[in-house]
DNA sequence: TTCTATTAGATTGTGTACAATTGAATTGTA
DNA sequence: TACAATTCAATTGTACACAATCTAATAGAA
């Protein structure tokens, strides 16, 4: 990736607020701040197919089963405000993991419109696996404590203010 | 969001080397730091939608343009080196690109391998259009200046890490 | 209570992403 | 110079991601 110069550089953020001056250029790839958002989310997602193919998961899989692990239980609406999917995604991911024999998926008694997706036996017992894929994406960042720090606490502000309140 | 309390909060970094007390779980949701990264670009790229639609560009289109606004004429090979996308990713953008008239593609005389994609005259002035994207987004994006910069940074440091050497 | 509005999830259609493969062109080497 | 290896782009197959639409179920209002 291109180096940078100075803070201003982020047209996103700067443009409609910073003097214009002489070849500050708003639409250049290295002046954007979403487009490095973009490569790294994809670059970091492509490091884990290795270690999630050994459990036979994809990345979104993965993070469906996370929020199963940490709930045991989930309709498809919980599963969507927490990952931040929609139905068009998670139905089929869902079916996937279904068909691996991680997770069940019911009508709700009480209302016929949700489906409950909940952990079995074996998805529970994934958990245990799935211990390793941290431990080994550790070692393929190699950012400092507090860069991972200040890009964790950076990102959830983004996020929140991304999706609040739709 | 959920907040966060603390540095090592964030597995991919610390849980190889920090000592796991008590309660601290690298496979909860609130202790990645992939997650709100794929979050947020997921979440960035939409809210360029409604801006990219007035110029009927999709955001993928969009930064091949920005390339293209940049270097006028590029390899399929080149275009993926600046983007980091494929050939199975950019032969269907650029065709599309193609068919509303921004690019031509031709196959390169040196070199009948080489396709060639080139800026239009109708190409080179949506960049005018398209100035206006920055300036709008600036307003959807509420990080401070100093918080725009150090995300800048990182992802920046970040992604050369990641992408190095192919 | 009946009719309307809302909600949940599934489906459809479009557009990425990327791994793996293919085929044509070029390069490197014996 | 042949011929094997490499390179470039296209193609194929799988898996998202989301907008828009659809259907069934539930809730709300007259």
């Amino acid at each position: 990736m291109q180096p940078v110069n100075c803070i201003r550089d982020c047209p996103e953020i700067f443009s409609a607020e910073t003097n214009m001056t002489e070849t500050f250029n708003p639409l250049k790839l290295e002046n954007q701040l979403c487009f490095p958002l973009y490569v790294c989310a994809k670059e970091v997602i492509r490091r884990y197919k290795p270690f999630l193919d050994e459990l036979d998961l994809t990345y979104t899989q993965y993070i469906t089963m996370m929020a199963l692990w940490e709930h045991r239980s989930l309709s498809i609406k919980g599963l969507g405000k927490i990952l931040f999917l929609d139905s068009g995604t998670l139905t089929p991911v869902i079916k996937s993991l279904e068909k691996k024999g991680y997770v069940i998926r019911e009508r709700s008694k009480d209302d016929e419109r949700v489906v409950n997706v909940t952990l079995t036996e074996q998805g529970s017992s994934l958990y245990n696996e799935a211990l390793q894929v941290p431990v080994k994406m550790s070692s393929c960042i190699e950012l400092s404590a507090e860069e991972a720090g200040t890009l964790y606490s950076i990102l959830h502000k983004l996020a929140d203010n991304l999706t609040e309140e739709n």
